[in-house]
DNA sequence: GCCAACGTTGGC
DNA sequence: GCCAACGTTGGC
């Protein structure tokens, strides 16, 4: 079982600073509408689970902050809104598709540059780093995350 | 804006 | 169940 995730988000929609502001500086991660990473959080997230918050699809894409796993998945409220660019109309709130976890903010870090961790052998192995990689959700293995943990105490 | 990689859809 | 077409992701 992992405990510990990389999970990406769009600055320009929800970024680290957004996570800091937030009440209790923690929001519901919404959004998700892959099947593999809903099962990451169906099955395999638990409270207190450490998360890289990932800046992706911005100028610097990297690590932002480290934050941790809230609570137990619930359905993912966007689903059910015909006014969210997330509206599934094929889901039901009978019988949701997809999840929602809260995440809650460790803290800010520096960012860490994707540049900077494709550099870092060490990380290597890092599912985010792999080649064609495109889900937003990716299990850390603890010593990929002491990795990171290091670099960004550097 | 480009484009490689990958997931989803839908006809058969 | 196959697989071609299409849509999306996300770094560059």
């Amino acid at each position: 079982m992992s405990t510990h995730w990389l999970m990406k988000s769009e600055p320009d929609e929800v970024s680290i600073d957004d996570l800091a502001r937030a009440p209790g500086q923690t929001l519901p991660w919404t959004g998700v509408r892959n099947y593999q990473a809903r099962n990451f959080m169906r099955d395999a997230m638990r409270p207190g689970d450490g998360v890289l918050f990932y800046h992706s699809s911005c100028a610097e894409p990297g690590v932002a902050g480290l934050a941790e796993i809230c609570g137990v998945p619930q359905p993912d409220t966007t689903q059910f809104d015909p006014a969210s660019p997330y509206f599934d109309a094929k889901s039901s709130p009978s019988l949701p598709r997809w999840l929602q976890i809260d995440v809650r903010l460790c803290r800010k870090t520096r960012l860490l540059p994707l540049r900077e961790m494709r550099a870092a052998p060490q990380l290597a192995t890092m599912q985010v780093l792999q080649r064609g990689n495109r889900l937003s959700i990716t299990p850390v293995t603890p010593a990929e995350w002491r990795a990171v943990l290091a670099l960004l105490d550097a």
